[in-house]
RNA sequence: GGGGAUGUGAUGGAACUGGUAGACAUGCUUGGCUUAGAACCAAGUGCCGCAAGGCGUGGGGGUUCGACUCCCUCCAUCCCUACCA
């Protein structure tokens, strides 16, 4: 018998050393069905946070719901162990950033298993293991070999002052974070790899995932297809300017040309010129995150070229403008501020001419129409000029129709000390890629109480001989997360990054993580998968197969973060009331798509529930009993409801993800226990509802609060079962009534309810509606107009 | 600036395919139990109104017998924006 009183607690632990003992969920394959069922990693932070629990605690109710229907479920956990906390955490306080993320981990773990996370630990990985970024690195080489990966110049984040490389995040203000001083962008070399082509795979293949709308949608926009034109823009020596725009219907309108202040030509510029090399180090004063440069007020600098308009001849002035950016189309744009919002900014500014072309009400006005001032092509619609000018362009040899795409090539280098080192050695600057054979290339350890240094200015590690010298830069963190999904299907294997296991594992079946991820993450795992393909190493183009996002964890209508002090750890809500409590809040709170909004008192109601159902069941046993005739009416209504919560808690599960409902759902029907099952049983037709009911009840809630519901099974049953081993089923025979509760409107408002039989006829239903008072009273002697009749549920008497 | 979401009682949310708005819970009120409190149990609780009834799903407009749900428009909040993860 249980203790009467229910303490998470003892039965936590003891279930958990249960499952620790039995290695319960260690996963290997076999002849059922796979369901590989996936969370996204944490990075190593050195504790649990909201989201984390709420992340991890849907992940695990959807694997154990998998495994009670059969399925063999894989379900892994491991750390995304790279990244600046850790770089942040060795500068500040000089810790060693191994041992740093190393003691973060085993801290999270033990949070993570006090949660009772069904993971297979046996699988664990940390992508900071010399074990795990060595196959990165090997990949990396393969991808190499493939023409994925070269090296070009581009901008970073300078801080001057402490002569280092700044993330977006540690630029406030235009400042460096430590130093204060003002931040420049500065050109360096850097790896890429190149995602762009897969652009068009990429964009085509989201079709045919079971993702959500609104991730496809961002990835689809993200990805930016379009189709538009590329013209060249004539200079007095001969040489062009080629400009790209989606608009080339509108090139009667324009006024000037804009170039980016990083394109080569401003850069020629500068070095005559030192007005605008002044202008160009202003522009990039600004820091390179998107949002902070479309913000920024638009500057510009007229420059002496001139550039004549291929189609008029006219003059046109060419600026340098900060709105024009370098990675976008050719980093030269035709200003034509008619017709574009930001170039007609800039030309009030400048005081430029502005040219209509399109009829439109007012200017601006970016709106397709009808041609106007635009010689031969006027009358014309603006997408019949685009072909008709395209075709032109063509024929005239001075540009063409062209497919763009926004997205651009993956950047991969990193200047930072902590972070899966670049396999690349340099002999007399010529890049040599390192072969199997010679990796992993280590990271240089660091000693507590050491200040790190870059790996720029260690000479220890890149010095390796005359002439020779080892890439310093690392990998973005991001590639580190891109194949870890894959890796974790081979993790305790050391001879290879993949093997015959990945195949029947993969793809992942279920991958469930935040929104915020929904474009960077999602996309460059994508890619890779694709990749990995192609160099043979994986089968499949997609890496998962369905994706669940789930909303923030707020705090005050905000995310829960650091820098806003708004943050709740977890802990010492699981040490007051138990995982149990926990993960029945974090369901209950919110459907997983929402975000959440953190409540301390809802915590207790969760609670609350868990002690109800422990009071109630604790001391009730199994009776192997026979149904006796009839059950009587509040039996049979019980029953009823049992039948009908089965019914709507397994497609909530299996279709909707709507944890909040199963619940709440369990919640009603052990709010609608009739009396006499409560106390002592004294029937055998009590005694059948009663095994119903706490089978039922029981693995509903199972894989939201699987400590309580085992061990209330197992006190049920002693021992004779196991809970996890299958699902209820409901039986539609018994949720058929003979009557029903039929709503009565008037012109859509509701006037009455009355039960009537379900065999009615509607012209019966109609007479016995029209009897009831009220509805009578209003309806007195007038015309009824139309009668609207829903099959048992209402009817409307249109007045 | 661009892209994607969200908006329902005092609060979290429910209403799944256009058909009873507010399930379930939190909070609050009252009562019981208790020396008292906690816990627990019972009843009530969208707003206005004595009532009949009216109003009510961010604001405004539309479609419909009927709109939280569909369409247009405006507002507010949140996420992403390529070096936070």
């Amino acid at each position: 018998m249980l203790e009467e009183q229910y303490n998470p607690e003892k039965i936590e632990s003891s279930i958990q050393s249960e499952w620790e003992k039995s290695n319960k969920y260690k996963a290997t394959p076999d002849d059922r069905e796979k369901y590989y069922c996936l969370s996204m990693f944490p990075y190593p932070s050195g504790k649990l946070h909201m989201g984390h629990v709420r992340n991890y605690t849907i992940g695990d109710v959807i694997s154990r719901y998998k495994r009670m229907r059969g399925f063999n479920v894989f379900q892994p956990m491991g750390w995304d162990a790279f990244g600046l906390p850790a770089e942040n955490a060795a500068i500040q306080n000089k810790v060693d950033p191994q041992s740093w993320t190393e003691q973060n981990i085993e801290n999270m773990k033990l949070q993570l298993k006090r949660l009772g996370f069904s993971y297979d630990w046996s699988k664990e990985l940390k992508t900071c293991d010399p074990n795990y970024y060595k196959w990165e690195q090997e990949i990396f080489s393969l991808l190499h070999k493939q023409g994925l990966v070269y090296r070009k110049k581009s901008l970073v984040n300078w801080d001057p002052v402490d002569e280092t490389v700044l993330a977006n995040e540690q630029v406030i203000d235009g400042k460096g974070w430590r130093s204060g001083a003002t931040v420049e962008l500065k050109e360096i070399d850097q790896w890429f790899l190149k995602i762009t082509d897969y652009a068009d795979e990429l964009l085509t293949s989201i079709e045919n995932l079971d993702w959500p709308e609104n991730v496809k949608s961002m990835q689809k926009n993200w990805i930016g297809k379009s189709f538009g034109s590329e013209i060249s823009f004539p200079l007095p020596n001969g040489e062009e300017l080629t400009a790209f725009t989606t608009r080339i219907d509108t090139i009667y309108g324009v006024t000037y040309l804009a170039i980016s202040p990083n394109h080569p030509i401003s850069q020629n510029l500068a070095n005559q010129d030192p007005q605008v090399d002044d202008f160009i180090k202003k522009c990039n004063e600004t820091k390179m995150a998107e949002a902070d440069m479309a913000k920024a007020d638009k500057l510009g600098l007229k420059t002496n070229l001139k550039v004549k308009h291929p189609f008029t001849g006219i003059d046109l002035g060419v600026w340098i403008a900060n709105y024009v950016l370098m990675d976008y189309g050719t980093g030269v744009v035709m200003g034509v501020p008619a017709h574009d919002e930001r170039d007609h900014e800039f030309a009030l500014k400048y005081n430029i001419d502005i040219k209509q072309v399109i009829k439109a009400d007012e200017v601006p006005s970016s709106e397709k129409g009808e041609l106007i001032n635009s010689e031969k092509f006027n009358g014309l619609t603006s997408k019949n000029a685009i072909q008709d000018i395209n075709s032109f362009l063509e024929k005239e040899k001075i540009g063409k129709g062209i497919e763009n795409f926004r997205l651009r090539d993956w950047g991969v280098s990193r200047q930072r000390f902590w972070g899966c080192p670049i396999p690349v050695v340099y002999k007399n600057d010529e890049p040599i890629f390192l072969e199997k054979t010679d990796l992993p290339v280590e990271l240089p350890k660091i000693k507590d109480g050491e200040s790190p240094k870059p790996l720029s200015q260690n000479k220890d590690f890149f010095d390796i001989g005359p002439n020779e010298s080892r890439e310093v830069d690392t990998f973005d963190t991001f590639v580190d997360s891109s194949w870890y999904y894959a890796r974790f299907t081979a993790a305790d294997n050391n001879n290879k990054a993949l093997d015959e296991n990945s195949a029947y594992w993969l793809p992942v079946d279920l991958y469930i993580g935040g929104i915020e991820h929904a474009i960077l993450h999602l996309l460059y795992s994508r890619f890779f998968h694709k990749a990995m393909r192609d160099i043979g190493l994986i089968e499949g183009d997609e890496p998962f197969k369905k994706l669940l996002t789930q909303g923030m964890v707020l705090k005050d209508g905000s995310k829960m973060s650091k820098s806003k002090g708004n943050t709740v750890d977890p802990q010492q809500y699981i040490d007051k009331y138990g995982a149990d409590t926990i993960r029945l809040y974090m369901m209950f709170t919110a459907p997983p798509e929402q975000s959440l909004e953190w409540s301390e008192t809802a915590v207790e109601g969760a609670f609350r529930f868990l002690k109800k159902l422990w009071s109630f069941t604790h001391d009730k046993k199994f009776k192997k009993v026979k149904m006796q005739g009839e059950l009587d009416n509040s039996q049979k209504d019980f029953r009823r409801k049992i039948h009908l919560t089965i019914k709507k808690v397994t497609d909530d599960y299996e279709n909707r993800y709507a944890f909040n409902t199963v619940i709440a759902a369990c919640m009603e029907l052990l709010n609608s226990t009739p009396d006499q099952i409560k106390g002592e049983i004294s029937s055998e037709n009590d005694q059948f509802c009663l095994n119903e009911f706490i089978a039922s009840i029981l693995q509903m809630l199972y894989p939201i609060a699987p400590h309580i519901c085992e061990t209330l099974w197992n006190n049920f049953f002693e021992n004779s079962s196991e809970i996890e081993n299958n699902w209820p089923t409901f039986d539609e025979d018994l949720m058929v009534t003979d009557t029903f509760e039929l709503v009565v409107q008037i012109n859509g408002k509701v006037r009455g309810k009355i039960e009537i039989s379900s065999n009615l006829e509607q012209d019966e239903i109609e007479s016995v509606a029209k009897s009831i008072k009220n509805v009578d009273d209003l309806l007195g002697d007038k015309e009824i107009k139309k009668c609207i009749y829903v099959k048992e549920k209402l009817i409307n008497f249109v007045i």
